[in-house]
DNA sequence: GTTTCTATGTTTAGATG
DNA sequence: GCATCTAAACATAGAAA
């Protein structure tokens, strides 16, 4: 503590309280980044400032999930090795419960994964991929979303133009990520980009999308979007 | 960072990674004590360390079990709300207020554009885009999304593999779209998507959300997002 | 209420026992 | 590996804008 030498109690001052809070819980947050990312640990953390209406949670909510998960898990998990060992009538079901407890994994890390791409694309950027989300995983599902666009647009092409969004690798292992180019290639239509940034007036009513307040949107979520 | 001067990138060298990490989570959880002391504010952090045998929470098990209980029981759709801005540490850099009014608008613009574009994603097609947005930004932001995708994807390449994600018209006009053909092309790598399906023993555990029978966690932080 | 500035205390990477 | 030391960088309380 800067100028205040090392006195560690509570502050009574409402203001000066709740100034130093605020301070400090960025400070914390911007340490967590850097231990997790200099020495390629996972971490979390969950702060409840009554200042804030909601709990703050880092990295992410979906990360932050997923460690509580692990955390959670590691007990339980031995806990039924355990009796799986010892309750030797149930081995016979053993088979039958992995395909299940399987297929309720796959189900999970589809969901997380679908509700991670919905927070990149709200925020604009993969978020904290390091250590945290299973990449080619996400990599599927966004194959997987972007099919599903481009089938559905390809009915109303006449009507609205075309717009391609693909995906690849150097080899693409499914036909629908190989696919894309061909469409790509069909798809070439009479559009052109202008210049977004400029100060045309024409099309920032047009931009407007009726969620009346935009504030939620104003307070993203961790780590920033870095918008160039 | 002292005497590393803000180099935030992982720590190759064993030996100093694992120093850095020892003395980093000291710190941290010094910080830790400090925020929740003089704040009176509650917190708490897990964190895994490889060079632990178990993860290490503070500040106690049972006082992290306790706010992991109250967190899980917020509704899933007010997420965004409480996650960490990253901008409210970041931000402090340089010539904020030259061009202040003209990001804002174009963070806007963007957001609103993002926004458009997780709906399409969600529903599953463009939706009615005559009339309402501007299309041509939004293939701008589309190809936005997709540099920082492509850009944050590259440090993870050894690790997961490499994905490229494209989105053109006849004829780009500006830089970015242009430069998603020479990413497409730089970042053709060596890496293949893997099987995600597989039954790899090293990510499924980590899916599960063991609640189980502990009502706590039961109450509700994963409804399913109804995706198409 | 927020941001910016700054003097001063704290953290920390690297070096050394 | 673990403690101690140190210069450089960082964090931050208080004040001012």
């Amino acid at each position: 503590m800067a100028k205040n030498k090392g006195e560690l109690t509570y502050i009574e001052d409402d203001s000066k309280r709740k100034t130093t809070c605020k301070k400090r819980k960025a400070s914390l947050v911007k340490k967590m980044n850097e231990l997790t990312t200099l020495c390629g640990i996972e971490a979390c953390a969950i702060i409840y400032d009554p200042n804030e209406s909601q709990p703050e949670v880092w990295p992410s909510h979906p990360e932050v999930q997923r460690l509580i998960s692990k955390l959670m898990e590691m007990p339980e998990m031995e806990q039924k090795k355990y009796m799986f060992n010892h309750e030797s009538f149930l081995s016979k079901n053993l088979n039958k419960a992995r395909d299940q407890l399987k297929r309720v994994r796959d189900e999970n890390k589809r969901m997380e994964m679908e509700l991670f791409m919905f927070q990149c694309l709200n925020v604009g950027c993969i978020i904290n991929t390091s250590n945290t989300v299973d990449t080619n995983y996400l990599l599927f599902v966004i194959n997987q979303t972007i099919k599903d666009i481009q089938w559905k647009e390809s009915r109303h092409q006449r009507q609205h133009g075309t717009v391609v969004v693909a995906a690849s690798t150097e080899e693409p292992l499914n036909e629908e990520v190989a696919n894309v180019h061909e469409m790509e290639q069909a798809n070439m239509g009479a559009m052109q980009l202008q210049d977004w940034s400029s100060d045309s007036t024409n099309d920032g009513g047009n931009m407007m999308l009726p969620f009346g307040d935009n504030s939620n949107f104003s307070s993203g979520f961790w780590p920033s979007p870095s918008f160039p």
